[in-house]
RNA sequence: GCCCACGUAGCUCAGGCGGUAGAGCAUUUCCUUGGUAAGGAAAAGGUCCCCGGUUCGAAUCCGGGCGUGGGCUCCA
């Protein structure tokens, strides 16, 4: 059987395209990697479409993820031994799509073993919405060079050249890829091949190590294209030759192929760092560094409302919230164990002339750890949910970084519970109904959960067998007993713990952490947390790490994708433009500007001395909930009259549209 | 960090096989006061990412940086 390592499949993933309506349940076509899967992973939601979503960060790292981190998902997913898909363990689904687009590789290769006879073959399985094969070519190739590969795949596609599969005796296979110089075939013949008999298929002059299926010639792929190249790793290892990878994508007809690049412009038009620059949202500017973005004045005003929103709900589920430094003495992330096993991410200290070190922190767990020992607590005081939307800091590897979705400084909406064992279930039913609650407001509407637990490799992790059974049972209890379908992945927990982890899609389908649930039962340890008993014993507290609404960049990424700008009206910067028709109403529209203000509304006066319809065409483009017009008849008869995101225009008094939109906005209606 | 590509006005981009650069939008000013997605005119605006090198001369060529994008790795 095959590794389900870490390496894995995210990527391929990640690069797929969109599932239309349809969200994912792919692991079908992923196969097999996901053990013991418990339920499928269906996604759950999704409602409404149109709307791309793309996704937060991941909450509390902390820990120490060294480096199996709580991931994303990504990851998780997928394999592997993906390679496999060329063979070894892959499994065919019997998808046809996966079918397709697999042969597609098969016909890329091909049409590479014309073009470059020295190249050599990597992998090359299908993935979400297409495929991509890693190629060796032995000199840079760039993007420019995908045209004529692409026709020359053309040519071969109307030459209906027939898929041929052989079952060779292991050494035949051997020789006959030692003869054409493919020592990436052989490695896997060696370490993927089991027995005697290896399957290969041959398309033209192009010979691959594959289990199949595949469709029957050539002719049958009339719908691809190949969509960039990247760098990849032989086998997703780093310390290996880097390949070159071609993505492509395949469609059964012209017409699914074009819908699909249609997507794909439509998703670069939702790209929150596009929107983020047009409408003024923040910035991320050389002077400044890279990764740490600066949020503008009208992308601080829809993360002050988040934030709002985000505490508020927290403290009437019985949450603290606390401020905590964003730098502490080096040694307290001695102690917590990040020094050690998380140093690659941290900033290098600040270290002063009299020995005093500093430290940016990663996280803020220590700091809520020194919190909850400001006094000894009694078992009456448990659980203790203490919260905090404070900044982190992680040095992360610049070819990492993205935008507001992968930055150096982040806000997370952290906590951290610290409960009796008893009530590690109830805390993490009441962590993933806030994360739901959250999601069901901001409209995330398409996310599942994965559950990550332990894999085998006992090194990997701390603590104690009994702990982390415990641990997994309480974080599957709670999703079973919510009815939330999850996704078990096993060998991605973080090393102090198993989690839950949300997932969603960026507009393009690229999957992100938004929230996590993470059990941890070391830090306790090794600060030697306490609390009284009933009894009068001291007994150690369970620590659950949750992000529920993650990092507010990253949130806040998702959410301009997810709504294209067009922000539900509690959280857009300007809920209306008042657009006098002419100077002479200007009074009035100062009036009624006066009148919204007063109810807290955030309007903006439109004074300038430009035609109605520009006007309005300016504040539909930055997607404003309503523009209300004032004109002579308006001033005449105290109305306004208002147009919606929609168009729909109506008239009436100032006063009903202040208690209409006055009610839109504390519903937080989307 | 690695691979590929890219880096010209605030934005989107042209142009330049070496001789100090253009458009549209945005901005400013003037005219226009006009009922639901772009009224007109003028002006201003650029170290052509940075640093070196070659050259009489570099934004154009070469080298090295930095940054951005897409992947890989990693994952807050």
């Amino acid at each position: 059987m095959s590794r389900r390592g870490p390496c894995g499949r995210g990527k391929e993933q990640r690069l797929a395209g969109k599932r239309y309506a349809c969200a994912f349940d792919q692991d079908a076509q992923s196969g097999g990697w996901i053990t013991e899967r418990v339920h499928d992973p269906s996604p759950i939601h999704f409602i409404h479409t149109d709307e791309p979503p793309s996704m937060t960060p991941d909450p509390s790292p902390f820990m120490g993820r060294a480096r199996e981190g709580p991931g994303c998902p990504s990851k998780t997913v997928h394999i592997l031994d993906d390679p496999m898909s060329d063979y070894g363990d892959h499994e065919s689904t019997g998808d046809p799509l996966e079918k397709l687009r697999h042969s597609t590789a098969h016909l890329l290769a091909a049409a590479v073993t014309e073009l470059y006879p020295e190249a050599k073959y990597g992998i090359g399985p299908a993935v979400q919405d297409g495929f991509y094969y890693d190629f060796d070519f032995g000199k840079p190739i760039s993007e420019s060079d995908l045209p004529a590969i692409e026709s020359r795949m053309r040519r071969l596609a109307q030459a209906d050249i027939p898929f041929e599969h052989e079952v060779l005796p292991r050494q035949r296979a051997m020789e006959e890829f030692q003869k054409r110089g493919q020592e990436f075939k052989l490695e896997l013949i060696r370490d993927k091949v089991e027995g005697d008999e290896v399957s290969v298929y041959r398309t033209g002059q192009f010979l691959d190590l594959c289990r199949g299926p595949h469709v029957s010639s050539t002719k049958d792929l009339k719908a691809f294209k190949l969509l960039r190249v990247a760098g990849a790793y032989w086998r997703g290892d780093e310390k290996r030759p880097q390949l070159t990878r071609i993505y492509g994508t395949a469609w059964p007809t012209p017409k699914e192929l074009d819908e699909y690049l249609k997507f794909l412009e439509e998703a670069a038009k939702r790209d929150h760092k596009k929107l983020g620059r047009d409408l003024k949202l923040f910035t991320v500017d050389d002077r400044v560094g890279p990764g740490l973005p600066l949020w503008l004045p009208d992308g601080a005003t829809i993360r002050r409302e988040l934030e709002r929103f985000i505490v508020d709900e927290e403290l009437a589920r019985g949450y603290l919230h606390v401020r905590t430094p964003d730098v502490a003495r080096l040694d307290l992330y001695r102690q917590s164990g990040h020094a050690q096993l998380y140093a690659e991410y941290m900033y290098p200290p600040m270290k002063f002339e009299d020995g005093e070190e500093l430290e940016l922190r990663p996280v803020n767990c220590p700091h809520h750890i020194v919190v909850y020992q400001t006094e000894l607590r009694s078992y009456r005081d448990l659980p203790l949910r203490i919260a905090e939307i404070g900044n982190n800091w992680r040095y992360e590897r610049s070819g990492t970084l993205a935008g507001m979705n992968r930055v150096r400084s982040f806000a997370l909406n952290d906590a951290h519970i610290f409960c009796t064992p008893e009530q590690l279930m109830d805390e993490v039913r009441s962590a993933i109904d806030l994360a739901l609650y959250f999601s069901k407001v901001l409209g995330i509407d398409e996310f599942w959960y994965q559950l990550s637990t332990r894999d085998d490799v006992k090194d990997k992790w701390l603590g104690d067998e009994a702990q982390w059974q415990e641990a997994q049972a309480a974080l599957a209890e709670a999703l079973e007993s919510m009815g939330q379908p999850y996704k078990l992945v096993a060998g991605e927990a973080a090393f102090y713990g198993p989690k839950i982890d949300f997932q969603v899609y960026d507009a393009h389908r690229r999957e992100f952490t938004n929230s996590t649930v993470q059990v941890d039962f070391q830090l306790p340890q090794r600060f030697d947390l306490e609390y009284v008993a009933e009894d009068g014993t001291r007994k150690r507290p369970v620590m659950v790490h949750r992000g529920a609404a993650g990092a507010m960049e990253r949130l806040f990424s998702y959410l301009i994708e997810r709504y294209a700008g067009a922000f539900p009206t509690w959280l857009h910067p300007t809920q209306v433009v008042i657009t006098p028709i002419a100077d002479a109403h200007l009074e009035f529209a100062s009036e009624v500007a006066k009148r919204l203000r007063a109810s807290r509304v955030r309007v903006h006066l439109d004074g300038r001395s430009e035609r109605l319809d520009r006007k309005i065409r300016d504040a539909k483009l930055k997607k404003v909930p309503y523009v209300a017009v004032v004109g002579g008849k308006e001033v005449e008869s105290g109305h306004v009259n208002v147009q919606n995101r929609a168009g729909e225009k109506s008239d009436m008094p100032l006063e009903s549209f202040v208690s209409m939109i006055s009610a839109e906005i504390a519903e937080r209606r989307r």
